[in-house]
DNA sequence: TTGAAAGCGCTAACAT
DNA sequence: ATGTTAGCGCTTTCAA
């Protein structure tokens, strides 16, 4: 069954059940039927191969999503599924462990399957020119990106909150609730990732208010292990240091604290605050529920394919994109 | 950069660096060293659409997610990946809603896409040899499927847990623990899908033990949104209907219901008890912890590539596998 | 062991 | 408005 079925059950030559098929303008109403009708007729479906061979490039898009089990991922995939589907093209998503460098893999994906297009998610922030020049073809990163300013921004876009500043809001929440003691769960410090970048802004939130840091609240736990997060956490708890609220980076890693904190001792919120930024949709079920500042991740998918889109159509240089988050007020967090 | 250019700089034919590229006997070792350093030097990539096109079939796998925001899916999907990486074949992936067809958009998907496999998740249990007629590439159901008793395998495989057997271990261990007035959240009991069968496996638990079933105990959802659990898991504590223990057909029902007992005025577990299926990761940390029969995911994913894969190669009819979970002992569920 | 050439299904000039 | 035709890059007969 391919485009000659077609054109011979109409009666018409393939290229005229090309331009058909393809929305070409110069098609007579009743043939335009009349091969729809056929399509209908012999279940008809093009073969992509030959569209895209012949074609310059694919109706493909990527997405590489790093760092495996990050429930924030899911529904921003969701998200860009969707917004593809309706572009009529396809993706194809592949996650890597975040010890992967998802600019080679992602140079690969795109040379492979002749991709259109290619959006990272949960990738680092401090690419150079040259990592970036390996890519040839538009980029959306997901991932607050403060290097644009020395980066000539190219075919790479970006859309994400900003890290450090929604960082900033939640431990501010904190501080505004009379907390000065302030934990913080963390991946890393120096991740070149947003567990930096939300240091930062824990950092900042802290120095606004004339509080020091002190390192021993610093739970730097390597990676997004619950595992981790809880023991550190727990361990925290029985240590008997003092501290009366905690900011984790990711909800997931907060709830896990939040765990680790009540079997170390320490109820949430009575004893403990706990904020942390993601806005999952189990955390609004956990005991207490998560306080949290929730990433808008249905618009974080929506808005990276359409600047993909946007930069693929128009060939145009690539924009930054900063949404915002909103609070979700849990249980977790208590005034003192 | 095409094999021409490759076969140009190696100064051989093209259709030598073919045979070299896909490792066909029939070519000298001096040639093929050269053909391979050609690739190296020259970043050469192979053309998918170009292979897909002249071949047969496409190397690409598709896998079909039913009912989004699934926690139980990730997992398995990267299992998937994994293992379809593994095997040199490329993934596409789509989650549809739960009312949508898995058959018909997994049709479609195998005819654009040239489909060598297809892999479906969270599907339902009801289909006909009618409605797998359409789909005429290697199959595997990661759905317990009952009917195969009366339908031919064909080229239908299925890897999954028994639904029904485990849902009765489940509410087993929470009847050898005491209880007898035993709750059931899911999504429906005539949903033709895991949530059928795992009503089966509760009723069947009760009715061992001579327990009768008590309509009001069973929460009837319609789908797997935890906002609806949490309502009525809450509303049934707070209608003081005498129960000691809620069954969960999985993870996400249980975090959300043991949340809406414990608004509802019911402390988990000294007033209630809970049990699910799934063990997803998080519901590790949520206080109290879910006791759970965890649902092997690496190996679901990994034996429904294995299997797709050995159908593809061989031809062979399909087979149905059963895998086990394994009890994690929470602190959701106590003996009275 | 290698090369020449046909053709996979489709799109897009170009011609009519 | 429609038909004819030349490829897209690759694999695979068929010959040598």
């Amino acid at each position: 069954m391919t485009i000659k079925d077609v054109a011979a059950y109409c009666g018409v030559s393939v290229s005229t059940v090309s331009r058909a098929l393809n929305k070409h303008p110069d098609v007579s109403p009743h043939v335009r039927e009349k091969v729809e009708e056929a399509v209908r007729e012999l279940h008809y479906v093009p073969n992509t191969s030959a569209r895209d061979l012949v074609r310059a490039q694919t109706d493909t898009v990527g997405l590489i999503a790093r760092g495996t089990g990050n429930l924030f991922y899911p529904p921003v995939i969701s998200s860009v599924e969707r917004a593809v589907e309706a572009e009529g093209s396809t993706l194809i998503t592949i996650h890597i462990p975040s010890d992967d460098d998802e600019l080679t893999v992602g140079a690969e994906l795109v040379k492979a399957k002749r991709l259109k297009g290619l959006i990272l998610l949960g990738g680092r922030f401090d690419y150079s020119e040259e990592d970036l020049a390996n890519i040839d073809v538009p980029l959306v990163l997901c991932t607050f990106s403060n290097n644009f300013g020395t980066l000539s921004a190219g075919h790479c876009s970006s859309v994400s909150i900003n890290d450090e500043e929604e960082a900033c809001k939640a431990v501010r929440n904190l501080i505004e609730r009379g907390h000065r003691r302030i934990a913080i769960v963390l991946d890393s410090v120096r991740s070149h990732s947003i567990g930096e970048l939300r240091f930062l802004g824990y950092k900042r939130a802290l120095e606004e208010s004339g509080i020091g840091i002190d390192p021993e609240l610093i739970l730097e736990i390597g990676n997004f292990d619950m595992h981790k997060a809880y023991s550190r956490s727990r361990a925290l708890a029985e240590s008997r240091t003092d501290f009366t609220a905690l900011f984790a980076i990711s909800d997931s890693l907060g709830m896990a604290a939040i765990k680790g904190l009540n079997d170390g001792g320490l109820l949430v919120p009575e004893d403990c605050s706990v904020i942390a930024i993601d806005g999952i949709e189990i955390s609004r079920y956990c005991i207490p529920t998560l306080t949290t500042l929730i990433q808008p991740t249905e618009e974080i998918g929506k808005k990276a394919v359409a600047l993909l889109m946007y930069m693929i159509r128009s060939e145009a240089i690539g924009k930054q994109l900063i949404l915002e988050t909103s609070l979700r007020e849990g249980e977790s967090v208590r005034s003192i």
